[in-house]
Formats: C-alpha cells, structure tokens, sequence
DNA sequence: GTGCACCTTGAACCCAAGTTGAAGTCAAGG
DNA sequence: CCTTGACTTCAACTTGGGTTCAAGGTGCAC
C-alpha cells in the first residue's frame, strides 16, 4: 500500500505527462518529493495530493486557487474553512457562467433558423433585442473568469 | 447620420481600447479604414461592422470565426449560410459546456456545505463518486473549447 | 561496455485576445 | 514657439496550463 512510485509511473497513473507534474511543482501546487540518486520519489500523500488537486481542477479551480487549498490543507486545522470559502467565492462566477452559456445557446438556435442574406439587415446582430434572456455579457471564459488582474 | 469617427471616439462608443480596434485590424477582422494625415477615419460600415463583431463575441465565436463570418459578408452571397454553419458547430461546444458547468455548480454547492477537518477524509476529493451528474470532464473554458491544436 | 529505458535540467515555445511601452507625428490653442 | 492631447508604429509582455527541446545523468541487463 505505500508505493513509491517514479514520476513516469505517476504520470501514467493520472493521465498526465511527467512534464506536467513537474510543473505542478514549480509553482507550488505539489511539494518537493523525495530524491532517489537525483530521480523524484512520490509517496502516498503525494498520490493523495494529485488526487485532490485533479477534482480540484475539474471543480474550475485554478491551479492558484487550488494551491491555496492544499497549502491551509497542510497548514493543519481549518481546511474546511478555506475549501468553503473557496467555493462560495467560485458559485456565483459558475452561476454567471451558466446564464451566459444559456443565453448563447438561445442565441445559436435562433441563428441555426435565419435567413437574411446579409448580416447587415440579421436582428440576430441588432444590438440590445439580443436574446430572449438579456444577460450576454462578456466572453465565455472561466479560467479567467475573476480575471482583469493586469487590467489599467 | 453617416458620421465619421476617430479611433478614439469609435472605442469609447464600443468600451473598448483603442488597442484591441487596432488589434482587431491587425488579425483581420476589421479593415483597414480609410485616413486622414495618417489617422485612422471610421464610417458607419465600420460602425455596423463592428456591431456585429461584438455580438459573435458574445455568442461565444472566437475572432478567427468572427472574421470568416464578416468575410462571406463581404463577399456578397450566403451570409446566413456561413452563419449556420457556425452556429451549428458551435452549439454542441455550449451544450457542453452548459453540462459541465452545471455539474461543477452542484460540487461546489456541497462543497459549501462540507465539514471535514481534513481534505483527505473529504468525500468530495474522492475520484469516482463524484457529483449527481457525473459529467464533470477537461477544464472548462470556451475561449479554448475545440481547442488542442497543439496535442501530441 | 554498450544499449536502452528512464530520469534530470532550464529555456523556449504554444494558444487567444489583447495590453503596454517607447518613441514619434500631427493639429489646435495660447 | 510651445504645450497638450490624440493619434501613429512595432515589439514585447500578459494570463493559465502546460509541452517540447537539447543535452546530459543513472541503473540495469546482455
């Protein structure tokens, strides 16, 4: 049960390449493993660790926001907290996302139908009277969806 | 009514930088406009260009569909069928986006309401049994979305 | 003693959609 | 003339999540 196993083999066990478990590891979202002559040497709780940050991702956490989560999840005690924290903060960027997805959505639809031979004379492209819902926004993103951090 | 505008006076009217009308030009999806002692001029062609550009935005489509929806535009004809068939290649992209949003949403909603100490006790963190609608899949991002051009 | 699989490193590259900066041009106003 | 403000250019940088490359090390079997 506690296997220690060559970066290569976890890689194959995640579906991961071993360049990116690397890259975890520079930016401080997996710790330093062992060193076996040089080669890295993971553990079980090193296991565990890619374990949470793989559901972690799928959640739409960032790979930051995901550090932060393992780092308080190391630091002992309240690790709940920030979990809780960390998902209450994300649900109404997901929220958003969701209405502005739906709203494309109507959108397609209603464009799968059309037929003007110009693009000028489309409502499709009329500002405002956009979809049935009014809530297209922004681009669709959510890797970048709390962005704007380098906006001026 | 066929005013003429600064590149400035254009951006404020579109809230956006100067920078991304000119980058817009730069890629293609705007023209080159006509100038005056070397500034940019834009006409109501561009206005309405632009117009259109915004709402595809918002619907999801990148720049590079963007452009090739303005560009069978421009090229007389079947307008509506370009805009079909990208609408039509588009919409199983939010479909499923829509899914996985939902299904990352009803995570984070028992996410807050968790309580463990630990994450490793976390039932959340476990793979497998995950959310209700077990779709949870890649990370998600629709700026992105038919991306991996660049896969091995 | 060499062939092979696996590992190591840092740096450079990929994507989209822009932003930022430096250095320069132009017209109007005082 | 000088300043102010809006414009011009181009290259380099940003974000996030990695991949790819080149050059070299390590361990083991044949």
């Amino acid at each position: 049960m506690d296997e220690i196993l060559t970066i290569g083999q976890l890689a194959k066990r995640f579906g991961l390449k071993t360049s990116a478990i690397r890259y975890y590891e520079r930016v401080g979202v997996l710790p330093e493993p062992a060193r076996e002559s040089g080669q890295r040497r993971y553990g079980p709780d090193a296991i565990k660790r890619l374990e949470v940050l793989e559901v972690a991702k799928r959640a739409g956490f960032t790979l930051d926001e995901a550090r932060i989560l393992l780092q308080s999840s190391d630091a002992g005690s309240p690790a709940f907290e920030s979990l809780r924290d960390l998902a209450a903060r994300k649900l109404p960027e997901v929220d958003a996302l969701i209405v502005r997805a739906q709203a494309m959505r109507a959108w397609l639809l209603t464009a799968m139908d059309c037929s003007c031979t110009t693009l000028d004379v489309c409502a499709l492209f009329d500002r405002d009277a956009q979809t049935p819902t009014s809530a297209v926004a922004e681009p669709l993103s959510i890797t970048h969806v709390g962005g704007a951090k380098h906006a001026a």
